[in-house]
Parts: structure tokens; sequence; C-alpha cells
DNA sequence: GACGAGGTTTACGTTAACGTAAAGTGCTTG
DNA sequence: CAAGCACTTTACGTTAACGTAAACCTCGTC
């Protein structure tokens, strides 16, 4: 997260109704401009579940959405466990146990608990980005007198 | 779990003034429940810069300010090089040259986009996760009823 | 003067999240 | 059929951000 070019953010085109139903590792790959490792890594973690196709990955509507929104709390700060212990909960919850369901709801909590600080922590930032680009703004306009 | 008991009310005004003007890293460490460990790293990697009284380091309000915006920082998923970068110019921002100062909202700019993405990514998480909560809330009831 | 509570340096260990070969499979295309 | 993709597995390498351990000062105090 650290190029100052960031206009691609998620999928570009999608323009095309979702019926393509299936995807393979590199289209998913261009899509979230990630590598294939990562999205390799992704399954090996108990993130994705891609059906295969003799050996190859077949992804379907559900691991894109999946993917999207590991990357998505990635970019929050969410560890890949965390995200797991989300997701993981998420599916088993039809079957689930109301022990399971309790934990789900406390992990859950967690989470939003967690984002509430980070916008009280945007906002601090926001103040002191805005701080800073001021002070250097009038460091440049004395620099503008002189030279 | 960072926070130990929320302030009522800060009062605006300064309730104790803060003529304490120095810490020990222990302090530092306690305060915001960190490691000396952690601030001795941080140290090295350029974020602070604490006097020395023999051999022990002596912090002072400006080095109790950066820990505070670096860890803020990091809560918010930037890398220490990245706070680095934004604090060492802050730092060298008096004299500095135009070039680098231009540099400065360059990256400034950059920062802010990535909040107001965070910002975005906040809300999309935030919807997701009250329909989880949602159905698992739903489940719940349906557990009641049998059993 | 032994001791414990703080501090110090040096240095190796650890974890997460991938990167980066190396070597093989399967298709299709000139 | 050779070449080129796109994909596969296996496995070692790398980086960031510390943790942890050892061995050493330096107080105040019991």
């Amino acid at each position: 997260m650290t190029q100052s070019t960031a206009p691609a953010h998620e999928a570009s085109q999608e323009a095309l109704p979702r019926q393509h139903r299936h995807y393979s590792i590199g289209e998913l790959a261009r899509m979230f401009e990630v590598t294939p490792r990562t999205i390799r890594f992704y399954e090996q973690e108990g993130l994705l579940a891609p059906r295969r196709e003799g050996q190859k990955r077949i992804y379907r509507e559900k691991d894109r959405v999946r993917l999207k929104l590991t990357l998505r709390g990635k970019r929050l700060g969410f560890s890949l466990a965390e995200i797991r212990e989300v997701v993981m909960m998420y599916d088993a919850m039809p079957d689930g146990n109301a022990r399971q369901l309790w934990r789900l709801l406390e992990i859950l909590a967690d989470k939003r608990a967690n984002l509430e600080r980070q916008l009280e922590d945007i906002r601090l930032m926001r103040m002191e980005l805005d701080d800073v680009d001021h002070r250097a703004r009038e460091v440049l306009r004395g620099l503008g007198h002189e030279a």
C-alpha cells in the first residue's frame, strides 16, 4: 500500500453479467492485482476452497467474493487468521450449534469495535496530515518569496 | 483492548500539567501498553531519538507524541517505514528545500488517499458484519424453537 | 554486601505473508 | 513435434516487527 498511483482499485471492468460462473486462478489474480501465489496461499490457509477440474483450480462466484472480502480485510489490517475466523464460522452457520453462534457474535462485536477505533484513528490522523500539509505549504510560500 | 478506562469527559483544559517533562522507557511502555523492546526498536528504526542521561534513555514530550502517532499509524496498517517517511520529513521541514517539500506533499496526499479508501472499506465491512450478525441471530432464534 | 528493580547491549529466534525458483503436466498452435 | 502458455507441486528464501535470552551496570535499601 505504498504506491502513489492508486486509481485501479478493485476489479476494473464490470459491464458483463456475472454469468461467467467460474474463473481460473490467473483471471482472479489479474482482477484483484495479486499473484497466483497469493491466491494459492489463501487456499492453503483455509480461506478459499476452489473446485478442481483435473489438476486445475476452478473458482466460482463464491470464491471471488471471498477473495474480495479477504483483501478488504487485509487492507484494514486484519490478519488472515482473523479473517478466516469469521469466514469459516459464517460457513458453518446453518448447522452451527448455539455455542458457536454466540462465539461468532462475540467475534463480530470485536471486529466492529476494531472498526470504530479505526474510524477515530482515521479522523485524528487526517487532522494531523492536514496540519503537516498546511505547514509545508506555508514554508513553500516563504521559499517562493526568496530564491 | 488498548484502552484503559475511557475518560468520561476529558477536560479540555490541561487537567494535569505536563510538567513531568520526561519519562523513562518503562513509563512510556506502560502508558501505551507496549514493551520496552518495541520502543527501542522504534528508536533503532529512526522513529524516536531520546536523550541520554548516562546510559539511560530519557524521553521528552515530543518523543511521547511521536510514539503515539507511530502506534496510531500502525493500527491503521501503515508500515514503520511509511510512518518514518512522514515523521522525518516533517522534522526536516523548516529548512527543507522545495523539492523535498513537494515530495512531502505528495506523500501526504498518498496517505490521505489511503485513509479515504479505508473509510470506504470500513463502511462495506460494517455492512457485511451487520449482515452476518443478522443471520446468526436468526439461526439462533430458530434453535430456540427447537431443543 | 547481597539483592531486587529498573535499565543497558548484543544477538539469535519467531511469525505472518507471501516471493521465487525448479521441475513437471496438459493443451494448442505454427 | 517443438514451442509456448497457463497451470501444477514442492520447497527454500525473504521481510517486517518484534520476542526472548544472556550478561552486564547502577541504583536504593534491607
